[in-house]
DNA sequence: ACTTGACTTGACTGATCGGTCAACTATAAT
DNA sequence: ATTATAGTTGACCGATCAGTCAAGTCAAGT
């Protein structure tokens, strides 16, 4: 009744954990199921193929982010352009405690997933591609409200909620290649002042 | 006398295509050493371990894209801001042809590494991270040498610098993640108007 | 002619890769 | 009690991984 299996649900926070703090290809199926204590014969039970696994991880990645983040920063108790704001800010936050919990800046996990596949796994550079869309979306709307409300003009929305999420992605890059936080909080928040 | 030897060359070569157009960890030092006629005790005599052939790499990758595109771009006959306008074009231009010539966009090679590795390979990261400065340094001298002319006001160089950085590699990876280039003649040219 | 050192070759290592499989256990429906 | 189904286990597969090594070639220096 309450959702999948235990043991699914391990295996799939395992490697959500482990692909977000390495890579796709560094991590094998041995490691998941290690971690997971699960062995491998139960592995290929729940999923048909590694791949199969990364695109679970990959809605995993999205539920998690909703629950974390999107929810609290786009609540409609704030508006609009204070919403861009709260979500930098959480996101900040985030890779701050994590950074000061491991040692590393681990950056956006979509971002990460993207860069390392997108060449080399259509089914899942497609998938990524649907969940920055649904944050495109996201944002997108929420411009547009301001504009409504009057905060914003002459803005192109669409091209704006590109340029956000570009702007985004790429400090988390910057941050993560410097392994330093700071950074964000240098650069992100000029992010809600974009306008195309 | 001319520089390296033959061998050397082609391992570096090969490994800078297969490395760019897949990823550090899918490309096995076999794979490198087929695509370069080489055998692998050849390989291990030029460079000590796999880690050691992409430092190597790296700073192939800063050559080619001096030769390719910032030396055009960041030259002095041009006005500091055109030079913005001109690396940008010219980076798109590259991404477009790549794109037509193999069907996929494959981003900035400095950002794909750096996104790989940053939390796993201490002496890549750091590399990387001296090339982004590098960078940098040529944005913010650009973009200082503008202020001085008057064409910006009030402007944290270094920060927009960083931001340009940002922007732009958020841009690529855009792209990248939904395989158009044309998302880069849409968000990337207002790298150039950010201010910080 | 002899030595040196750079370079090449191919066979080899132990470990790990993703994935398979037959046998086994536990649970629940009939 | 019997059967069917879900889940588990550990041994196993061929391929590939990064890296090693002894033996050899070859050209330059003496």
């Amino acid at each position: 009744m309450s959702g999948q299996s235990d043991t699914y649900e391990r295996i799939l926070q395992s490697a959500k954990d482990l692909i977000y703090s390495s890579s796709y290809a560094d991590v094998g199926v041995a490691a998941i199921c290690e971690k997971a204590d699960v062995k491998k014969g139960s592995f290929y039970h729940f999923f048909p193929s590694k791949q199969d696994l990364t695109l679970a991880v990959i809605d995993a990645y999205y539920a998690e982010l909703k629950d974390g983040i999107l929810d609290q920063a786009f609540h409609k108790s704030l508006q609009p352009i204070e919403r861009l704001n709260k979500f930098i800010e959480l996101a900040i936050d985030m890779q701050t405690t994590l950074h000061k919990q491991t040692g590393h800046v681990f950056g956006c996990p979509f971002g990460n997933l993207a860069t390392e596949m997108a060449t080399q796994d259509e089914k899942i550079r497609k998938k990524i591609d649907l969940q920055f869309k649904k944050f495109q979306s996201l944002l997108r709307d929420t411009l547009q409200e301001a504009v409504v409300r009057g905060d914003m003009h002459n803005i192109n929305v669409d091209a704006t909620a590109k340029a956000f999420l570009a702007y985004f992605e790429g400090s988390m890059l910057l941050a993560k290649t410097h392994n330093d936080p700071q950074i964000l909080r240098q650069v992100l928040p000029a992010a809600a002042q974009l306008r195309l």
